[in-house]
DNA sequence: GAAAGGAGATTTTTT
DNA sequence: ATCTCCTTTC
């Protein structure tokens, strides 16, 4: 790639502190993974002695692959980010635990700490709350949670929390983080903040910091306006002897401050290094000029921004079209419908929307119109119930200490251990300080549990040794965890459990972590299992986005910032949604909100689509949402509107229907009036027949009785619904 | 100890 | 409407 002369000069840049001020599509990868390549290739440096660190394992990877591939190395032969021919180049996070990793035994941890996410958080929150005798109504813990997570990041220990306690909640979050952090210890584990706070810990020791000071001489920060106060902290200490420190920095695309990101940190930057070059990547060479300027139209109305205009010698190209729907079913058929028309291939569109909840309407179309579609993000890979559950097994074995994966496990699959029980245990291990491990492995002297109890908790205790013993003796962690989900007995537990659909969703989820286990082929099984809980803790779904096959993809636009896209749609653009209803009011959230808009229209590099609906159908109810602001700030000469009525007017809910067939309510009865009437024939339908249905597409009738039908549709399973006036038509 | 019923929430989430 | 978590009930 040719690189424009401002690049150019970013890249040369090398032996001196350099802001780099980017803006959306401005080519800001190209300029760093050519600025590395420059300071390998011809100044000599070695890469050991570069760090490189950004937010997501996303971009770090295709920054290392474009290195990669610079430096003619493999990159298919690249299997961590450890690689001595490549500079460290991972998350802030990844980083900060390679810290840890060699030095948090000063901080009296053990080196196989592991990390909880904040679903564990908050379980090890309620579990303090439940011993401290709080109701959980009125000290609710993912309140508590957040509560402490910025206290954590603004650097303040529980002691230190003091001086802020100004209210008797938060006397409470006092008394909780001080226990949360006793028990964390306890547990030989670190949370997300921890990661930080104790990297920032360890590098106050003089010798410690000296020796990363040494190692990493070049420092390169990209999405620096996302860092927080901690981040912003570590990473001025590690540049501080050698000032050779490059950031990158766009404002317009700062979308994270309720993570504590603090765009003030700019301000330290240039505090810091005032001899910093300062270069602006203006030029895009990712949208037409329509999208261009008609971003640049939304974000003026930020007074919170550099006054600065991103421009493109890109053509022309289309109008902006705005959709306007009478709801949100026609919303989402217009969109699968566009995709259909264009006729582009299917990865060559992006559909963006404010929350998740609003992916579902459109999958259903396009499911409907046999629209293949990957939702991004959402439930996450990891997140999800069986991995977790797998995963929880994994880190018991790795860190016995481990309670909340005790707990999480230890009846799962079903062993006849009670919530009873386990207070007994609970009890028990406060009273003596043990670990679960260390209890359970003196089981007979536990007084307060029943025999049946005990004996259910011996033999997972004899369960344990053994999956501790294969663990040892096979050779691959994926033999091992092959072996371990056969001798839990976890398939059938799942059989059991769940229906067929998601029976099956979860055994291809396992098969997935299998497979990602075999990455690990190489490495013996126990420290491959080490290698693996660190990194697994630290990735996210968005790894797994390929761009092998050809489909939609689905996200919110928090999860697009780094993607872009022929086509883009931007769905629910309305006042409530985008801006969110608890932003109005609140100029600095507005404004991020109006950020958020920003990114979701770069994203797109030809054709842009906005779309709103009149109304929609939203926790239960019809809401009616106006335009939203940021649509109205785009001028006129960037768009074209398409409005129309009601194709399809008998798209009602399901449910609606049901409920209409049973009892009707005077709530639904409202929505009768709004309904126009339908009365199939009855006679005309027969046992087999296919039908199609505005939101299932295509049922086939199982069973009928009167006026009453039992329909099957491949994905949904059966359902009943009342045929006469259900929305359904013969094909 | 497990199923059923009820209450409450439903913004975003790189790690 | 729907999901999740918690309490009540069998």
């Amino acid at each position: 790639m040719n690189l424009n002369e401002r690049q150019q000069e970013a890249v040369k840049c090398i032996e001196w502190p350099l802001l780099i001020i980017a803006w959306a599509g401005s080519g800001k990868t190209a300029t760093l993974t050519a600025r590395v390549e420059n300071m390998i290739k011809n100044h000599g440096i070695s890469p050991q002695n570069i760090l490189c660190v950004t937010f997501t394992n996303k971009a770090a990877r295709e920054m290392k692959e474009r290195i990669a591939k610079n430096l003619w190395i493999d990159s298919t032969q690249i299997r961590s980010f450890k690689d001595y021919r490549l500079p460290f180049m991972g998350t802030f996070h990844s980083f900060w635990v390679s810290v840890l990793k060699e030095y948090i035994e000063i901080l009296d941890y053990k080196k196989d700490f592991i990390i909880y996410d904040t679903a564990d958080s908050v379980s090890l929150i309620k579990q303090i709350l439940r011993e401290m005798k709080f109701e959980e109504k009125e000290f609710p813990p993912r309140k508590i949670q957040t509560y402490i997570s910025t206290a954590k990041n603004s650097l303040l220990t529980p002691s230190q929390y003091e001086q802020y306690v100004d209210s008797s909640f938060k006397e409470v979050v006092r008394d909780v983080y001080h226990k949360y952090q006793k028990k964390l210890q306890e547990n030989n584990a670190l949370d997300f903040d921890d990661i930080l706070i104790k990297t920032h810990n360890i590098l106050q020791k003089p010798e410690i910091l000296a020796t990363y000071q040494e190692r990493y001489t070049y420092i390169m920060v990209d999405e620096y306006q996302d860092t927080n106060i901690t981040q912003y902290e570590i990473i001025k200490m590690l540049a501080s002897k050698y000032r050779n420190l490059a950031v990158v920095w766009d404002d317009w695309q700062s979308i994270y401050s309720w993570r504590w990101a603090d765009m003030r940190n700019i301000l330290n930057f240039k505090k810091d290094y005032p001899e910093a070059l300062v270069i602006k990547l203006e030029q895009n060479y990712r949208s037409t000029k329509h999208i261009i300027n008609a971003a640049n139209e939304v974000i003026k109305n930020n007074k919170n921004a550099l006054s600065k205009t991103l421009w493109t010698e890109n053509c022309e190209g289309e109008c902006i079209t705005l959709i306007e729907a009478p709801d949100d079913r026609n919303e989402a058929k217009k969109i699968a419908e566009i995709i259909v028309e264009q006729g582009r291939p299917y990865s060559k569109n992006l559909v963006l929307y404010r929350t998740n909840g609003q992916s579902r309407q459109i999958e259903e179309y396009l499911i409907g119109a046999w629209i293949p579609y990957k939702v991004v993000g959402g439930l996450k890979f990891y997140d999800r119930m069986e991995i977790k559950d797998l995963l929880a097994y994994l880190k018991i074995l790795y860190n016995s200490q481990d309670s909340i994966s005790m707990k999480r496990i230890i009846n799962v699959p079903v062993r006849k251990i009670g919530a009873r029980s386990l207070e007994v245990l609970d009890e028990y291990k406060n009273n003596y300080d043990l670990s679960y491990l260390q209890i359970l492995e003196n089981i007979e002297d536990v007084e307060d549990l029943k025999w049946a109890a005990k004996i259910s908790l011996a033999n997972f205790y004899t369960l344990y040794r053994e999956l501790r013993k294969k663990l040892n003796s096979l050779p691959s962690l994926r033999e091992f965890a092959e072996y371990m989900i056969q001798k839990i007995w976890y398939k059938d537990y799942l059989k059991w459990e769940y229906s067929e659909a998601e029976y099956d969703a979860k055994i291809e989820n396992i098969d997935e972590l299998i497979n990602v286990l075999s990455a690990y082929e190489w490495i013996e099984t126990i420290p491959a299992l080490g290698q693996f809980i660190d990194e697994v803790s630290l990735l996210t779904d968005m790894d797994q986005l390929s761009e092998e096959n050809d489909f939609v993809t689905l996200m919110t636009i928090h999860t697009s910032k780094w993607l872009e896209r022929e086509n883009v749609f931007i769905a629910g653009v309305e006042d409530g949604i985008l801006p969110h209803i608890r932003t109005i009011g609140n100029q600095e959230e507005l404004e991020e909100e109006r950020r958020l808009m920003y990114v979701a229209m770069t994203r797109a590099k030809e054709k842009l689509y906005i779309s709103r609906a009149k109304e929609r159908f939203q926790f239960g109810e019809y809401m009616r949402n106006p335009k939203s602001r940021f649509i109205d700030e785009i001028p006129l000469v960037h768009t074209q509107e398409i409005w129309f009525t009601s194709e399809v007017s008998f798209f009602w809910d399901l449910n609606f229907w049901w409920n209409l067939s049973s009892s009707p309510s005077s709530e639904t009865f409202q929505k009768v009036i709004k309904t126009p009437k339908i009365d199939n024939d009855i006679a005309s339908f027969s046992i087999w027949d296919r039908l199609s249905h505005p939101k299932f597409w295509i049922w086939i009738i199982t069973d009928l009785n009167g006026e009453l039908a039992e329909i099957a549709f491949n994905n949904w399973g059966l359902k009943k619904m009342n045929i006469r006036i259900a929305p359904v038509k013969k094909v």
